[in-house]
RNA sequence: GCCGGGGUAGCUCAGCCAGGUGGAGCGCCCGGCUGUUAACCGGGUGGUCGUGGGUUCGAAUCCCACCCCCGGCGCCA
């Protein structure tokens, strides 16, 4: 129908007064007069405002049959008008409808109550500026996790999602059915293949699900999560904790220099984001502690933080903060005790400003295969079920430190949201496995 | 696993306490409107009141059982 080449909306919007172009896209907005009609056109890159008046006929009798998210090509010439959103509109000549849309299922009311009813039909809801302005930061995000490690020295790895053996334990793993063999789950975390990978490559990187069956209802859990998980021969807690508040800094300054419009469209406040530089505070669990009792917390040393106590010593600090030195029976068993203090871990955890709460769990790993024993035996867990990962303290073991992000927590931090299934175009919760 | 809240029109909700012919806004359809910005104005359309049982002359409303959903905690990323 149209001969001229068709171009982004984003582009459109830059033409010059009276230039001739041809888009397509949907129909975002419809306000129809007696003599004329506004189609509100949207595709990947932006929006634009159309006007098919009825002097042209057939394109005004094109623009009264589209319904909202019908898919039309749309050929015009340009117009600058302050009464345009954005200050420009397309004069539209010819309108073609290409796929007529049925009564969409999404209205105000729905978006307005955030509702549950927008999960149901996330498939439709996916389309919204604002789910498309959340999938391009994270976009941007997960990107800027592969330059980062990149541009550190990581090879980029790949560990199986089908597994014999849990990581932390038993409780929260999903069986599967692997033609009727027992005991094959999916995989909770990358870190162990990630931990044998450092034998050959020495700095690996992986950005992969993981699976968790936690019945946990909270608003920054999922059971199918994407998890970056690192890993790097010879290195120590201090040199993780730069690394990490290095990655983070880097997606944090990428976001902003890229995606200021979404961040925008979002409503975030970027004043919060844009004080995000290293260091970060490094507070020791020892201190928290004492800094809660003043607080007033019900709370002695070798308690666990909860997610009260976590928010309240995030509150002091506008950047992430580390938390390190965790008790061992905080911590899984394969964090190494510090040599000077057994009865701490050389592990860190970083939390989020702004309520957010933990992003990255970390430390170094016990490289020691007797220690490795002791603590296998000490958490109630059976070495054969880890016979493997022994073997790895047996043929030339080294010192290790490795992490993981939680790239779904990552995005809602970033872009200030209320839930993670947000964060995530087809989340994943103990109720929720469709659309 | 524990604690709390809910299920009424396509969507968001009121009605329930105190039983008496099921409502509003949005959507959709029709009409109006000289440029709208989540348009606006008028009219119309639209319901096994989560399911099953009980009490009652009469149940969305009271009672019992069950199903489903939401939030928080714990666990973690």
């Amino acid at each position: 129908m149209i001969p001229i080449e068709f171009r982004a909306i984003s582009d459109a919007l830059s033409s010059e007064e009276g230039e001739r172009i041809a888009i397509r896209g949907w129909v975002y907005r419809k306000r129809e007069f007696k003599d004329k009609i506004f189609l509100v056109i949207r595709d990947s890159s932006g929006i634009i405002q159309c006007l098919a008046r009825k002097d042209n006929q057939k394109a005004f009798e094109e623009a009264r049959k589209a319904t909202i998210e019908s898919s039309v090509e749309v050929e015009g010439c340009i117009k600058k008008d302050p009464r345009a959103p954005g200050g420009c509109e397309l004069k539209v000549d010819e309108l073609k409808i290409v796929g007529l849309a049925a009564p969409f299922p999404i209205t105000k009311s729905a978006v307005d109550a955030s509702s549950d009813f927008l999960l149901d039909v996330r498939h439709l809801w996916i389309r919204s500026r604002r789910m498309t302005a959340i999938l391009k930061v994270r976009d941007t995000v997960f990107r800027s996790i592969h330059d980062f490690f990149r541009s550190r020295g990581f090879y980029e790895v790949q560990a199986p999602m089908f597994v014999t053996a849990a990581v932390e334990g038993g409780a929260s793993l999903f069986k599967v059915d692997y033609f009727g063999r027992r005991d094959v789950y999916l995989t909770q975390s990358s870190q162990f293949y990630l931990e044998v990978l450092i034998y050959s490559l020495e700095r690996v990187y992986t950005i992969a699900p993981s699976f968790r069956a936690e019945k946990s209802r909270t608003r920054r859990h999922l059971t199918e999560f994407w998890h970056a998980e690192a890993e790097a021969a010879w290195m120590d807690l201090n040199e993780l904790m730069r690394l990490e508040e290095d990655l983070i800094c880097h997606i944090v300054s990428t976001v902003l220099s890229e995606r200021a419009e979404e961040l925008g469209l979002l409503g975030r406040n970027v004043k919060a984001l844009e004080l995000v530089e290293p260091p970060f505070p490094r507070l020791a669990y020892d201190e928290a502690i004492e800094i809660l009792q003043e607080k007033g917390f019900d709370i002695q040393w070798g308690d666990d933080l909860g997610s009260d106590e976590e928010r309240a010593l995030t509150m002091d600090f506008e950047k992430p903060v580390f938390i390190y030195g965790y008790p061992e029976k905080c911590k899984a068993f394969y964090h190494k005790p510090d040599p000077s203090r057994p009865e701490i871990t050389l592990s860190a955890d970083l939390l989020a400003p702004e309520g957010y709460g933990e992003i990255i769990g970390g430390g170094e790993r016990i490289e020691n295969l007797d220690v490795l024993l002791d603590k296998i035996k000490k958490f109630g867990l059976d070495p054969k079920d880890y016979e493997w990962y022994l073997d790895l303290r047996r043929y030339g073991t080294v010192p290790h430190s490795g992490f993981g992000l939680g790239t779904d927590r990552l995005v809602m931090w970033i872009c200030g949201l209320q839930h993670i299934r947000e964060a995530v175009p087809f989340p994943r919760d103990i109720r929720k496995v469709y659309p």
